[in-house]
DNA sequence: TTGTGGTATGCGGTTTACCGTAAGGTAGGG
DNA sequence: CCCTACCTTACGGTAAACCGCATACCACAA
């Protein structure tokens, strides 16, 4: 079993909650911390010990207070591990739903497990905790369906979502392309920007263009 | 203190962790569901015994799952009971913080006490107790003041956040001009329907009506 | 080199959105 | 009753978005 635990969860009820779940488990010691910023120092203080992490368990989203933050998020903080303790196993305990950032989350962070917060949840810890002990990459329940039925978010590279922050950002079509052109970018043409958006909304079956950003913010592209 | 509170709450680590800070305060008897529906039953059996329901904690938004949910969300949880029992108080517990949601709840459903998730959400919740108990209405922190801020927000009426509501399911002008004739609803003209994006559009400061729709998700104006 | 497929761009016409102005309607006060 | 203020509607010109087509560009293979 793992040896040292760090959770990283500002809600303190979960907390309390996700430390009773494992002490059922043959954890030999448990640190939880309320930021991100704080995480990370653990982190890199075990390292210089004999008994470095084996094991992070983190939340995604950490509400803003008076405290100044570096590092404001899961994904964030996921980044800035990688570096430090890359063989270190993730487990991500969040209420994201939304595929566009699971996804991403699972193929380019590469994190270990993603547990979807809700009635289930302590099972589900439990399960991808023991799964991910063996090595194997674990995502809850139905999840593994949704992955697959959504090839049409692969089908969108980083430019879509450019183009779609930019015109949720309230830019027109014509400044879209002149700030491709600026950063140099394919398609920078006010033609091709015109395609693509066109090709977005029939890939997200959207009738107007508000439509494509209200659903692209929906699936967490935005 | 209270007598009998309901909690519900999804989030099973949320819902050990609750039962631990309450636990602490003198309340005789603590009742959790993680369904809305099962909520309601709840309430409706305790009214017919000696020992009614005196305090409901609500979460927002639950899951779906595999079960069948007539009520699908605190709101319609709230909104249900209003006519079972309507001097049931009622503290809703949740992480949305925009202020559109929150403003409806307060102001609308009448709640006597909104407590955001998040580190310090067991005092908060404490708090809010004692509050809701002497009779007084309580928000946690940061709220009061953003509740002031946005009485941007309170300008814009019903028919505003349907326009919004249309626009971000892919109506066109004329379509929702349409829409507002078939329902009878006043300023139905193509015409009157443009004047009122463009007084959005000023409002809240978007330079198009893609990102006018992304600013109202944001909001949770939709 | 030439051909070929795919992508990018430019352009023109049509539709839709945007914006100001003026006319029509309605309610309240004099 | 009229006047006034305000809201609603109609309309027209301009700008932006939309759409199809033709051309240009590029990479790759024959």
């Amino acid at each position: 079993m793992f040896q040292k635990v760090l959770i990283a969860e500002d809600q303190n009820s979960i907390h309390k909650g996700l430390e009773n779940t494992l002490r059922g488990l043959d954890i030999k010691e448990i640190v939880t911390v309320q930021y991100c910023d704080d995480a990370l120092l653990k982190i890199r203080a075990a390292l210089n010990t004999e008994s470095p992490f084996d094991l992070l368990i983190t939340d995604l989203s950490f509400k803003e207070d008076h405290r100044d933050r570096t590092l404001t998020s899961g994904e964030e903080l996921i980044m800035a591990i990688k570096p430090v303790q890359p063989e270190l196993k993730i487990i991500v305990f969040s209420v994201e739903h939304r595929i566009g950032k699971i996804k991403n989350l699972l193929e380019v962070s590469k994190v270990d497990a993603y547990v979807e917060k809700g009635r289930e949840e302590s099972k589900e810890i439990i399960k991808a905790v023991h799964r991910v002990l063996k090595g194997d990459i674990y995502y809850s329940h139905n999840l593994s369906q949704l992955l697959r039925s959504t090839d049409d978010i692969s089908q969108t590279d980083k430019y879509d979502e450019l183009l779609l922050q930019l015109l949720a950002k309230g830019l027109k079509r014509d400044q879209i392309a002149l700030y491709f052109e600026e950063k140099d970018l394919p398609a920078r043409s006010l033609s091709s920007i015109e395609k693509r958006i066109n090709k977005l909304k029939v890939l997200f079956d959207a009738n107007t263009s508000e439509q494509l950003v209200a659903i692209a913010i929906d699936r967490g592209l935005i």
